[in-house]
DNA sequence: ACTCTTGTTAAAAC
DNA sequence: GGTTTTAACAAGAG
């Protein structure tokens, strides 16, 4: 389940292996991937990439000279990008492990990306809820306009976020998830972010105290920028563009945990239903 | 055969 | 209108 951290691990590694690189060959193996769009090969050949950028989980990515052509891509559940170098490496500098090894294309590459340095990107996405679309300035703006800041920002406030909390009426890991209020969060990190504060996830958000927002405020932040650090969290599917893992797995304290000890007061982990997710939290020591 | 998994959107219900 | 629930999407694991 790709959230803020795993989609900006995607984002650093596309970034310094496919930015100023031209595409020369598109291949689309399933047109849902690409929005149903017919002319998503033709925009695209010989278009040089500038730059990645990520706001929540959605990457945009540009291309030099266009001011009105776009790629929004988004990994969903399933999505996976994987690079493979012009030597047929995956890791680059020849290294041992090609793409044979990884059988690619294999049954769910959606799509192929040539460029002329011979390198190639896949894009893998067993489930197909996952996109690469073309869009204008426009679409582009609309799609960031849907997100709400993100708790990793140096400029996040707060204080807003307290104030927020005070005045909707929802369970608090509802209004986490809801990415227009925060973006970047997902089913994962939402439960982590609630243990590290010692809030239950069912707890109603305008019953949340100032100090304890300010409490959950430092750990969205703090979870995120630790899971950045080490690749993310692979938990099913998750896989980056050279197909490792991410290595914050190891560092999960409640998700996924439920019927081991909480290792911060030894209860016995649980697991319920909330939002319409499966939700993981301390029953002794998350109020 | 059946249930469960999730990011996002949309629709229906309260 | 705000909010909650449910369904939908899709394919696989158990």
């Amino acid at each position: 389940m790709p959230e803020l951290p795993e989609v900006e691990t995607v984002r650093l590694q596309l970034l310094h292996k496919i930015k100023n690189k031209t595409i020369t060959d598109v291949v689309v193996l399933h047109q849902k991937s690409v929005a149903n769009n017919p002319a998503f090969a033709s925009k695209l050949k010989q278009k040089t990439i500038t730059n990645i950028d990520r706001v929540g989980k959605l990457l945009i990515i540009s291309f030099h000279g266009e001011n009105d052509l776009f790629l929004l891509a988004h990994l969903k559940m399933t999505g996976q990008f994987f690079f493979v170098g012009g030597d047929g490496a995956v890791i680059g500098g020849g290294h041992e492990v090609t793409a044979a090894d990884y059988h690619l294309p294999h049954r769910h590459t959606r799509i192929v990306f040539h460029f002329s340095d011979q390198s190639t990107l896949f894009f893998n996405d067993m489930r197909l809820f996952g996109y690469v679309k073309i869009a204008t300035a426009q679409e582009v703006a609309i799609a960031r306009a849907k997100f709400g800041s993100e708790p990793i920002a140096d400029a996040f406030d707060c204080t807003w976020f307290a104030n927020t909390l005070k005045a909707k009426h929802r369970t608090i890991k509802a209004l986490l998830l809801d990415q227009s209020f925060i973006a970047g969060l997902g089913n994962i990190y939402v439960d982590e972010a609630l243990w590290r504060a010692n809030i239950r996830p069912t707890r109603k958000s305008d019953k949340i105290t100032r100090q304890e927002a300010a409490a959950l405020c430092a750990a969205a932040r703090n979870v995120l920028r630790e899971s950045i650090a080490v690749g993310g969290t692979t938990f099913q599917h998750f896989k980056d563009t050279g197909g490792k893992n991410g290595n914050f797995t190891d560092h999960l304290k409640v998700f996924g945990q439920h019927g081991k000890t909480c290792t911060r007061c030894g209860a016995i982990i649980k697991k319920i239903r909330c939002a319409g997710r499966g939700t993981h939290y301390c029953p002794s020591c998350q109020k």
